[in-house]
DNA sequence: CCCAATATTCACGTTTTTCTGAAACTACGG
DNA sequence: CCGTAGTTTCAGAAAAACGTGAATATTGGG
């Protein structure tokens, strides 16, 4: 047997999933980086656009499949587009904006985070002289500031890493499967 | 002139440091943390006891610096203790808890980070599977999945090097400064 | 075994956040 | 330059989170 859910796999062996067990996954996703800090409406739509084939959705799309107002879809990617996870284009002959998700969506976020780790540097730093930095106080405080300036450091590193890894596999990849079935459909990114 | 702000230096070079200033910090680095995500009276606590010479309070004194109920103490140390940031202790001959941020402390909470990832890896590769190894739309989540894969492993190699790191700069500080004035008052930790 | 000192839990009032419907705005097509 | 499809903003209702005071539980000392 194969998947087991009823309906066998009829002709759409690469798009129409059952919707029901695919919005399963998006809200279950979207309880995960709820947790992780994102606010609940911009978890939803990001969690969408990342289950969605082309990983392009309209206002309108996101606002029938999660049930939510335009308003709420708005608002959510307000965020997203900030923190730069969406990317907002629009469709040449027509009015109406997509919301496409971005290819490095991670290593991106992570770069960003760059800003509120010197940040934290700078308050502890500041902490260390206000309570003193020859005291067990300032000595914590300044091994924090150290923390994440090693930190800092450590994740361009890794992203350097990353982005070798991510090239590797994708040889791998290609090589080890026929790969070239159809059109080159996902286009590597565009902003 | 050395700092300005009215008294000066008088015979503390180490201790009790305007409290005014110390305050002002716990409430700066609290907001940090509000931002990344902590709940307020966790971050506030949590900062206090960062600033604190000792790194220990009871929960009078945080109940006091802090402005704050017993059970607003209560309540956000049940959160501090969980993710591994405090560690909560009796002394001895009291019935009075003390409460100490732990040494380690970004390093042991950034291990903890681990049973996250793992759980958004178990569920990104569930959502592969609905939506389909094949598709655009399986790869993009099973390449986010092998991202944090990769990161996992990251985050350890990462640890390692800040030990060592971490080492060699308290070898250096012992090396080059005089440190061996009074007795070692911070034990290195006890949990 | 009881008393007193602390700590924790719980129900409640308050503040914040969240989401919606409706109005205001924007930009493309005609 | 107008009409309209679509998006954003805004005020307010609904829901959630927060912090407190009071009650309850726990623990060490006598």
């Amino acid at each position: 047997m194969i998947s087991g859910k009823g309906r066998a796999v009829e002709r759409e062996p690469e798009q129409g999933q059952d919707p029901r067990a695919v919005a399963d996954f998006v809200e279950r996703f979207a309880a995960e980086l709820v947790v992780a800090g994102m606010g609940r409406m911009p978890s939803r739509i990001f969690s969408c656009l990342m289950a969605e084939e082309s990983g392009v959705l309209t206002s309108a799309e996101l606002s029938e499949r999660l049930q939510i107002s335009p308003a709420a879809v708005s608002g959510g990617m307000r965020y997203l587009i900030q923190v730069g996870l969406v990317a907002k284009e629009r469709e040449p002959g027509s009015r109406r904006d997509r919301y496409r998700v971005l290819n490095d969506v991670w290593f991106e976020s992570l770069t960003r985070r760059d800003e509120l780790l010197l940040r934290w540097i700078r308050v502890l730093k500041e902490g260390e002289a206000t309570v003193g930095a020859g005291t067990a106080a300032g000595k914590r405080l300044e091994e924090s500031a150290a923390f994440f300036e090693f930190m800092i450091d450590e994740l361009h590193g890794m992203l350097g890493r990353w982005r070798e890894h991510r090239a590797m596999r994708g040889r791998e990849e290609a090589g080890g499967q026929e790969e070239a079935g159809g059109q080159p459909e996902a286009r590597r990114q565009q902003a």
